[in-house]
DNA sequence: CCAATTCTTGACGGCATTAGTCGGGAATTA
DNA sequence: TAATTCCCGACTAATGCCGTCAAGAATTGG
């Protein structure tokens, strides 16, 4: 899995259309306002969202007074299903037979292996554990068990 | 912090050279011997090891019978040191006063700024749990815990 | 001192990926 | 019919990164 600005803009989105659809409910949301309250490009957000249709979280209302709802209520909906839905998975190392399976050769070359696995998994369980209502809500912070002080640190996981 | 192939290089040279460096111990390990051995360009490496030597994980001797050691035991040498020495934190949001503190701001636009923070914490205190000797003798796996089951039930509280 | 070895440093280029755009098309409502 | 909104594919631009090159400084051994 991939974390890039893609997948921030998914889950920001994402956050906004779960938030303005609990107002007015069951009325789509046009990607122009979504556009305008995000600060993002409607071209983009298109590109996006068509993914994220694909990936059967949003269910689409063409023409006026059309837009975008979400399949799932917002409880429902995990933060990884919509980064699955637009990034596309990387592999990770570049060993031969590069699937789940790892390279077969554990000696040597890719002891590292199971560690970006792990790295990888541990990610996963992470977002997987924290819907959209959560962030709408603000309940996620503090899920980090024990974290000894190095606060400074950002994150991210490629440009 | 950043997750590239930067970091992956760094990670599997250093764990190259704390197994080259437990046989025959105390002498330098060269970095010719470790490009060969993990098939990456010496050019490539010197740029890495620079890094790690300022970062304060390994320790240069010029000359011949030179090369790099440790500069703590591997099982005190944490991957998260490693990654922080080879690789630029980058800012995952882009609000403003972008800092530890987050936006000021914090209704509409930048509800998602908790998730990631509370990611990279989580990607963090991964990290900073695995040493190299982890790595080394193959005890990484199996260490993502499920996290919390499932937001709903988390916070309702008991009649 | 000389010569070989190995780290040290800074600058540079080519490649790949990605963010973001554009224009035309298809469905739906009124 | 006309307006609105999603739909789609191709295109561009730039950012960042991997990896290279070249010249220099310290150390060892003879």
């Amino acid at each position: 899995m991939k974390l890039g600005a893609r997948a921030r803009y998914a889950v920001m989105a994402m956050a906004d259309l779960a938030r303005r659809s609990g107002e007015l409910n069951g009325e789509p949301v046009t990607l122009c306002e979504i556009a305008e309250r995000q600060e993002l490009s409607q071209a983009y957000l298109e590109q996006l969202f068509a993914k994220l249709r694909r990936g059967g979280l949003v269910i689409a209302a063409r023409g006026p007074k059309g837009g975008y709802r979400l399949s799932y209520p917002a409880s429902q909906t995990r933060i990884a299903d919509i980064i699955f839905a637009v990034e596309e998975p990387i592999k990770v190392t570049r060993c031969r037979g590069g699937s789940s399976k790892g390279c077969l050769t554990r000696t040597a070359r890719c002891l590292t292996h199971d560690l970006w696995e792990e790295l990888g998994r541990h990610i996963e369980v992470f977002l997987e554990s924290v819907t959209l209502a959560d962030v709408v809500e603000h309940r996620v912070l503090g899920r980090a068990h024990a974290g000894p002080a190095h606060s400074e640190a950002q994150y991210s996981v490629s440009p």
